[in-house]
DNA sequence: CTAACATTGTTAAACTTTTAACAAAAAGGC
DNA sequence: GCCTTTTTGTTAAAAGTTTAACAATGTTAG
């Protein structure tokens, strides 16, 4: 059934090289259509037709799943939940990734609420806050405790990811200890650019930033049309 | 004091080309280390220290730059002050852009509130929700309105952006609303893909998918770590 | 079972973006 | 004032990304 090379082998012969950032911001997309698809009880899609659903084109969307193998059946497309399972493998999707978040305001609860991160395998098992107020409290069944924890918490907890939603003012301090406690993920949401160690990853969401260039882009359009 | 191009008048010989997107996305990024240096004191910075305090080269910053005009001084560098007056006027800050907001759950809430939208320019004239419970609220001094006064309230005020912070579910229907009220600019954060007319700028705020990235950068470290 | 069709994975070309190199020119020291 | 140093804006080369083209191969209908 599987599809066997005829030159002996090369299944991901491309493993070892770096696989592309603009291949990689492309998975989630993929993810998100093909589970909205698996859940209207699609069976199969051709690249095309998924192509065109995202907008982009076919042969990109061929070409960035061939970085991973091969998935598809030529004369016939993909079976929606086989591409679906290999997208979530490669994401690294449904693995039980444990995070903590620091930060319990306004955004630190939006955020944990956010989506269906614990659909997905991320599980949210600690916030840290310096506010006594709520120090104690229970955000969605997840305790929150004050900040003077956090090491101790990380030494006995499997963590993998640190969710910073502080003020901009705290959050490179809170990430120096996050990596001393060897965090290796972080998911930034304070809008400073962390200098952290190389082999520690951080994941900045850029709020701020894009409605920048939201104005920008709007500017442009403005400039354009009183131009011609 | 301003430099006279050698060969006559081409002073911005590319503004009608499309500025990429690659250099837009940096911007912002420029525009908040500007700030931090303004407010610093510094007076004058060169294109290598300000590049290595951002992590590109210098070469990139220079090119960037050099799509809106000639900022800088040879032998001297950039006066901070200028070029941040020059990269907020080329983002189009500080000109009193009104939005609206539509759903006022914790994520509407916390966007509200984050950074400093309104110093630079961006106002929140209104919110909308469909939960009666919380129209008539008044969040940090913003209305909440029903989500039927919608195209009535856009009749008769001027407002740029519409925030869309609802349920995925009703992103798109929101969506067509706020197109059919004229409004060019849609900052989404529903994790969703709006369709919209060519003429309307969408800028969608990936927070899922930015976690799934980091997830998967993590996944590709632990593999090549157990290859070795 | 065969032939026409559909569709993949891949190779190569086109396009975009980044980095390097350098002439031109202003700054700063002597 | 002149010479050396610094640093820009720009041109050219390198690297990366997207799109097009197509041989290989499984599917489907008759």
């Amino acid at each position: 059934m599987r599809k066997m090379g005829h030159e002996s082998g090369n299944i991901n012969q491309r493993r070892h090289q770096q696989i592309p950032l603009a291949v990689i911001k492309r998975l989630p997309i993929y993810h998100r259509y093909l589970s909205d698809l698996h859940q209207k009880e699609v069976a199969r899609i051709s690249s095309s037709e998924l192509a065109a659903k995202i907008g982009i084109t076919a042969s990109q969307l061929r070409q960035d799943l061939s970085w991973f193998g091969s998935f598809g059946q030529q004369g016939y497309g993909y079976r929606v939940d086989e591409l679906l399972q290999e997208v979530s493998r490669i994401l690294g999707l449904n693995q039980n990734i444990g995070m903590v978040l620091i930060g319990a305001g306004r955004l630190g609860r939006a955020i944990i609420h956010y989506a269906n991160f614990k659909r997905r395998g991320f599980h949210t098992k600690a916030i840290f806050d310096n506010n006594p107020d709520i120090v104690g409290e229970i955000i969605d069944e997840i305790p929150v405790y004050n900040i003077s924890e956090l090491e101790n918490y990380l030494k006995s907890h499997a963590i993998q990811i640190g969710v910073i939603t502080t003020p901009a003012s705290a959050a490179q301090e809170v990430a120096d200890r996050l990596v001393r406690c060897g965090i290796k993920g972080i998911w930034n949401f304070a809008p400073v650019s962390l200098k952290v160690p190389d082999d520690v990853i951080v994941e900045h969401v850029h709020i701020g930033e894009s409605l920048m260039v939201l104005s920008m882009k709007l500017q442009q359009r403005k400039e354009q049309a009183s131009d011609d």
